[in-house]
DNA sequence: TTGAAAGCGCTAACAT
DNA sequence: ATGTTAGCGCTTTCAA
């Protein structure tokens, strides 16, 4: 059943034309007379010809792909962010080639093929780099934009979200609802947006004099959140508020306290995440979060990217957006003065908008 | 920054060797001296020379690149998929392209992109595609296997699983519960995966004297789920029983059941889904449901192509799976003799297991 | 073991 | 508007 692939020659034999007046045929923008199109058009139908896009990579030298790079897709605001972006560039006329970066010093082993693969731009979704790395592959001009991850170098865009103004808010917040014993469920370690949000997250707590009472790591993943979220209640004063690096481990959290150790969640204790995934609405955990602009997050990084390729915008940016806090149910209502206490909110908001 | 890209020609300059002994070096199973090995790569890595693999796929027309398609990534059961298919391909030296189908007749537009980028494999995972249009890709000789979706022609892989049977015990199950007010949650009409569980549930109702009480679309989806849940249980005497044709719709179900018409599951409604994804495990909805084999899936799709691919095995298969129900507590236990029940139950899955 | 030469399938001058 | 020609950067005979 394989046939021989067949190609523009074997056209133009067929139409009784040039080869290169078959490839002009194929090119949306060129000068051929619409009989001659039409000739080839139909020799090519009879012989089921395509044009060999990678011999027309070569000699254009452009391959019109873009890599991705991800680290895991467990995690919804990843799968979403990928599929939007993926769109993006198939409607742009690029191609995706995805890869997964290995748990264990995953940039480097990708990084190489992805440079042979002469990709135009490289995304990466939240992918640890080292500066060295960064600049490494700054050094050979391919335009990369990073998401969710903060590089110690200029030569690389990123884009992310105000990791430390969430986290700010979330200490504050908890505390201004009357909790003391106000715990922290980290991602990561050494990740830069864990590295954010807990830092924002305790000055949040510090400024109104209270100290972060427990602190455990989940990793950015459901089953160590669950195990994490254990060793912090073991104790037999637990945490009365949690806040969690991201919403998959507070969804894993919530699932803990409230069936492991019957706890109610938010009236034993209360819960707050970060990105606002899209189960974070259901009504199953109805989660309070920070919500991260992921459309807006995308279509930053996406643009940057084709800016860079298209030589429209060589600069390299480095993209803070705002992020939202999603009030819902996982946390209680100020006891005391609900009005007031939305105001505040409200304001603290802002603030984090800038 | 943006050097000019150095290529093999500038390194055989540089380490004083004929190009062709670079392009050796670079090969693994070449036969050059080890002495001249050193100097090349010495050169490349001062020039910082990286094969061009676009050039290189020409000439040996390889590509190592796989096509895979998708639909849509809100379903964890396929992103699940996707990030394991693409670890498999990475490990075996391959690249993935990604493709998303546009709703409106998806597959037609982004086939021909396929068939021009070269690519070795289409892995599609449950695109709907009509026999003509199987036809026409077999035609071309690329191997090409369909996950979770069945199309009327040979000339194609498939790997699926045993949809009619597993929706024969949800059928069966559900009635054998005491429940008599039995509805269906669909997906996406016309899906071959729809539609077979649909039979197999009827079928399995029908066997014991049972009429379906109601049914509606849900279109695999969260939030047409819960719109359908709404149509369902606005009546009167709404459902007792509802099996869904995915987790992700069950779960949907779940959620509107408990929060919207403060119904209890599975207490005054139990609820079955199809295809065991992580979420329906964790505690918040503990989902009965009928487990597909994603790793093994995987597993059949990417060797079958594999196999294709390296001219290893030249025949198609259909490939069909068994499905295993998950019992947990979205259903009710059975009242009278729940002893028994699991007996049965665990009988009735063997059958389905074949 | 190495180098010279041919050419993968196409695009892009250039000439007609 | 069309054909001729020269490569894109590499792998792969074929001689040496």
């Amino acid at each position: 059943m394989k046939r021989k692939s067949v190609t523009s020659r074997d056209v133009a034999k067929l139409a009784g034309v040039s080869q290169s007046a078959v490839s002009r045929s194929f090119s949306a923008d060129a000068k051929v007379a619409e009989k001659t199109r039409k000739k080839v058009l139909e020799a090519a139908r009879q012989l089921g010809y395509r044009p060999n896009s990678i011999a027309r990579s070569l000699i254009t030298r452009s391959s019109r792909t873009i890599a991705v790079v991800a680290y895991s897709l467990e995690n919804p605001f990843y799968s979403v962010m990928l599929e939007k972006a993926s769109r993006y560039f198939q409607q742009q006329g690029y191609h995706l080639q995805l890869f997964f970066a290995p748990s264990d010093n995953g940039f480097a082993t990708v990084i190489d093929d992805i440079i042979r693969s002469q990709v135009e731009g490289v995304l990466m979704l939240a992918i640890t780099m080292d500066s060295a790395q960064a600049e490494e592959v700054a050094d050979f001009g391919i335009p990369f934009v990073v998401i969710n991850r903060t590089v110690n170098f200029d030569g690389i865009s990123q884009v992310g979200s105000d990791n430390y103004s969430g986290g700010y808010w979330a200490g504050h917040y908890l505390s201004s609802l009357g909790h003391r014993r106000i715990a922290y469920l980290a991602g990561l370690p050494d990740s830069s947006t864990d590295l954010q949000r807990q830092a924002g997250f305790l000055k949040g707590l510090a400024d109104v004099g209270v100290d972060c009472y427990a602190m455990e790591v989940g990793n950015y993943c459901y089953a160590d959140a669950c195990h994490a979220t254990r060793r912090l209640f073991a104790n037999s004063t637990p945490p009365d508020a949690l806040f969690c690096a991201n919403d998959l481990m507070a969804i894993a959290a919530i699932d803990t306290l409230r069936h492991e150790f019957g706890l109610a969640v938010p009236d034993d204790v209360s819960v707050i995440g970060f990105d606002d995934i899209p189960m974070a609405d259901w009504p199953s955990h109805s989660l309070t979060t920070l919500k991260q602009p992921v459309e807006l997050m995308v279509l930053k990084a996406t643009e940057l990217l084709m800016a860079q390729i298209n030589q429209i915008d060589i600069n390299t940016e480095h993209i803070m957006l705002p992020v939202t806090p999603m009030l819902r149910n996982s946390t209680r209502r100020s006891a005391r003065h609900p009005k007031e206490n939305l105001e505040e909110v409200s304001d603290t908001h802002h603030s984090s908008v800038r």
